[in-house]
RNA sequence: GCGCCUGUAGCUCAGCGGAUAGAGCGGCUGCCUUCUAAGCAGUUGGUCGCAGGUUCGAUCCCUGCCAGGCGCGCCA
């Protein structure tokens, strides 16, 4: 089973060695969709100057030959050399009934499987997770699950905020409520009020600032009591989480924790090994490295500083720990760093220094999957401060009441109600993160995050619901359908057509680690699926192979939609 | 000042160097005795920020400009 684009290029690949000669073998087939047929081929257009001869004369011998695949129906040479092509209708049967066959839906395992690790999510202890935090979990979520699915081994990183200078007058604070009070607080979710009176107190009370200082010190000699007090801290908050990964369905475990307070004990090491590698020197009192080609608002190398001139460490040291840790230690292939997009010059020279140091040999693949910001209306970084507060915990409340709203009055039985209001609240709050390209900014808007009509969650989630409700009717198990399925109406061709790139959607998303490509495919399945729905009759159908094709591509169709909306990490209730 | 990102329909966004630039929302017009109307069909709506260049062909690549955002030495 082949991939229609795939299958096709390789004919044109072929043609053109026939026709040309070895030294076009390798030449880009340029397959593309076709608003004039199925796929169009392009390649005679750009070879028509190399081969000196004209395009249309080009595109007719390759015609020609790819004419007699038994894939294509018709090859016609259009406009100034395009190639047309029109499948064949026996191909696209065979192939398709192949894919419901398929356990993997025709998804072929990555020839190479890699070890990847993906570092998303990463919220900061006693701190909010806020509506930035979404987006780099839930792209982060879908992206491992991608990965997951064909094959790679995924090593889960949240590299959560729990270090750090914060944290003294963080400790100060719970100390000046009480122990007590202070996880009443912090249980009751109310964790940016926490953060907010530590930081009041701190910008205003000079003696409550020193108190503080003194506390990071004794937090970073390892004071037990101290100590004791952040591990509080620590696992309020890994509760608090843990909470919103559930409601949100996304993968993330104790066992994916990856602090930054884990790589303190190699820190010195890095700045040791850093310096006597001459990558890192000092400079004003601080050890730095100067990657080549960043340069400060000075005209100044630009630093990554590794260690303050008080002696401290910083993100930039803690980073360079984690990247050789992944490498040498968890024996990554690709790294992926699903992270804010404003860290895209951070991230690049630690990418670079670590390429210096030799922590980062060619082999193993760093990309930071920058995620846009999420702004107010203002068109600025969206800040709780600023304003109103939007909790991600009140926007998922927000997200299920909608949908409960929705559907109060044609469901009774209240647990069947909350079930589905909740698959299709968090449902439409995923797709809306999942369906934008993860580095574009977006204007943070309820009416559009938690919209329930359109290119939605839930209109995907829909289409599962009426095929399931098809199968009940017929009082059939969707896995009973099987074969031959013969897409003779256009709907269903189409439709055909549309699950066959089923494979080459997930691949790409999963090349650039970007889970919208697989998003806006699974959209068009579900639109071409409703034409179809709404032009073949499925248990109407008078003859009985029509009515067997067309329960068959249903539950292709199906097992596309849940796999995929699977791969998303979004819910799917039975009914709507 | 330097670097990175963004600029596509009224709004939110897709768009892989190829033909007449696409969705959704909104507006307008229709469609529920027929497998779920969270739906469908149709319609409205664009100097692809501006100006050059490369190319047979540019929304896409290059250069310059304009506008917005982000980052730029001891916060993370």
């Amino acid at each position: 089973m082949a991939y229609p684009q795939a299958a096709l290029a390789a004919q044109v690949s072929a043609a053109l060695t026939t026709e040309f000669g070895p030294d076009y073998a390798d030449a880009d087939p340029l397959i593309r969709p076709s608003s004039f047929a199925d796929l169009q081929s392009n390649v005679a257009l750009s070879l028509a100057k190399r081969l000196g001869q004209q395009p249309r004369e080009v595109a007719a011998r390759i015609a020609a030959r790819i004419a007699d695949a038994p894939m294509c129906e018709r090859a016609e040479v259009s406009g100034p050399g395009f190639i047309n092509v029109t499948l064949s209708g026996e191909w696209i049967s065979g192939e398709v009934t192949a894919q419901l066959a398929d356990d993997r839906l025709g998804v072929p395992a990555a020839a190479n499987p890699q070890r990847v690790v993906v570092d998303y999510s990463a919220p900061n202890v006693a701190k909010e997770m806020h509506v930035g935090h979404l987006r780099t979990t839930v792209v982060g979520d879908a992206f491992v699950r991608a990965l997951e699915y064909l094959g790679h081994q995924v090593i889960r990183a949240n590299h959560i905020g729990d270090w750090g200078t914060n944290f003294g007058m963080l400790l100060e604070h719970l100390l000046d409520v009480g122990e007590e009070a202070a996880r009443a607080d912090l249980a009751a979710g109310d964790i940016n009020a926490f953060y907010q009176a530590a930081k009041v107190k701190f910008d205003a009370d000079p003696a409550f600032a020193d108190r503080s200082r003194r506390r990071v010190v004794a937090l970073q000699a390892g004071e037990p009591e101290t100590l004791r007090l952040w591990q509080m801290l620590v696992s309020d908050s890994r509760l608090y989480y843990n909470a919103i990964y559930t409601k949100l369905r996304v993968t993330l475990t104790d066992a994916d924790l990856a602090p930054e307070s884990f790589y303190n004990p190699m820190l010195e090491s890095v700045c040791a090994d850093l310096e006597a590698a001459g990558v890192a020197r000092m400079d004003e009192g601080a050890l730095c490295a100067f990657p080549p080609g960043f340069t400060g608002r000075d005209g100044r190398p630009l630093p990554l500083i590794l260690r303050k001139s008080d002696g401290g460490y910083g993100y930039g040291t803690t980073d360079m720990a984690a990247i050789r840790y992944r490498v040498t230690e968890l024996g990554a292939d690709r790294i992926t760093y699903v992270v804010g997009s404003e860290q895209a010059q951070h991230l690049a020279m630690v990418f670079t220094v670590a390429r210096q140091a030799g922590w980062l040999p060619d082999r193993v693949r760093a990309e930071h999957a920058a995620i846009g910001m999420v702004t107010g209306t203002d068109r600025k970084r969206f800040r709780s401060r600023s304003g109103a507060s939007v909790k991600l915990i009140d926007l998922i409340n927000e997200a299920v009441s909608r949908a409960e709203e929705v559907i109060k009055d044609r469901y009774d039985e209240p647990e069947l109600r909350a079930q589905i209001a909740e698959a299709v609240g968090i449902g439409a709050l995923k797709y809306a993160d999942l369906s934008v390209a993860r580095e574009s900014s977006y204007v943070l808007d309820f009416d559009r995050m938690l919209a329930l009509n359109g290119n939605t969650g839930p209109y995907l989630q829909y289409a599962t619901a009426r095929i399931r409700s098809i199968f009940g009717r017929a009082e059939l198990a969707p896995s009973d359908a099987a074969g031959p399925i013969d897409p003779a109406e256009p709907a269903e061709r189409a439709l055909a057509l549309r699950l066959l790139g089923f494979g080459a959607a997930i691949t790409e998303a999963v090349a650039t680690a970007e889970p919208h490509k697989l998003a806006g495919f699974l959209f068009e399945v579900a639109s071409d699926f409703t034409a179809f729905y709404e032009q073949c009759p499925v248990l109407k159908a008078g003859d009985p192979a029509v009515r067997q094709s067309r329960l068959a591509i249903a539950a292709l169709t199906l097992r596309v939609l849940l796999t995929g909306l699977g791969l998303l990490g979004i819910p799917v209730p039975d009914r709507m």
